[in-house]
DNA sequence: TGATTGATTGAACACTTTCTCATATAACTG
DNA sequence: CAGTTATATGAGAAAGTGTTCAATCAATCA
């Protein structure tokens, strides 16, 4: 911790040609306000993103965002190549995220992808080859 | 597998009140088709949803992009709290992500998120406390 | 050149994730 | 109610991930 200053000292005495305990504070104080000025919460973005990250889930919310409606279980399952059981995990874990929906009718179960799945499909695809 | 489509037969014979081969044949084939019609790179989508999908690596972005312009290792290493290491793992593969660009300077190193990066964020932001 | 410094890399181990199998649940049907 | 069907859940094996420690590289400077 106190090797981290050290580092940042010789970075702002390079900078400014000096640096004092204060301009160090001053610094770190900078750094740590942008954390806080973030809106958001960060462990509900963290679970969106580990959640979407995955092969089976991406693969299935791709599924639901591209059919542009709300999709059976039993649609999904012949599409997607993992077992019946992985499915509905993977089903469950994107509806604790917020990313699809559930509607139930009778036995047959409907999920559909929310805005926030489509919000991050789109920052990719308009993301796609750029950049680097 | 035949299970599966066994399921969706079912599933069409009550939509429409009966069912044939060639349906199931069509469904699974509109089904596939929008798989197809995805004009994106999945792995690069995954690896990028993933590489964002880690504490370590989300905070050292969202502090990136708060401060909106480059930053020195050495100013992510007292805000950031796990070793020197682990956070110049972090960046390296935020860079092969494509989530931030890298810039040398004498021995000092500079850091700076991507637009992909911030799309991602701007997406969550976005779509914080909806839905579900 | 050798020493120092900022940063990276590799190996190793704890921890987490993801899948499958077996079983359970909920809704309908006779 | 018993049987069937669609989906969910739990446990556990296998694979993957994240962090630290130790060693290394690259740039600067005496």
């Amino acid at each position: 911790m106190s090797s981290q200053t050290e580092r940042l000292e010789r970075l702002i005495t390079e900078e400014r040609g000096g640096c004092c305990e204060a301009d160090i504070e001053e610094r770190l104080d900078s750094l740590r306000s942008y954390q806080s000025e973030t809106p958001t919460n960060p462990d509900a973005d963290l679970t969106a993103l580990k959640t979407l990250g995955n092969d089976t889930r991406y693969h299935i919310v791709r599924l639901l965002t591209a059919a542009d409606r709300e999709l059976c279980v039993c649609e999904i399952n012949p599409i997607v190549n993992v077992s019946d059981s992985a499915i509905s995990h993977a089903l469950s874990d994107l509806y604790d995220a917020g990313l699809v929906t559930r509607r139930k009718d009778g036995t047959w179960r409907y999920y559909e992808t929310t805005d926030r799945a489509e919000a991050l499909l789109t920052a990719l695809d308009k993301t796609g080859e750029a950049d680097r």
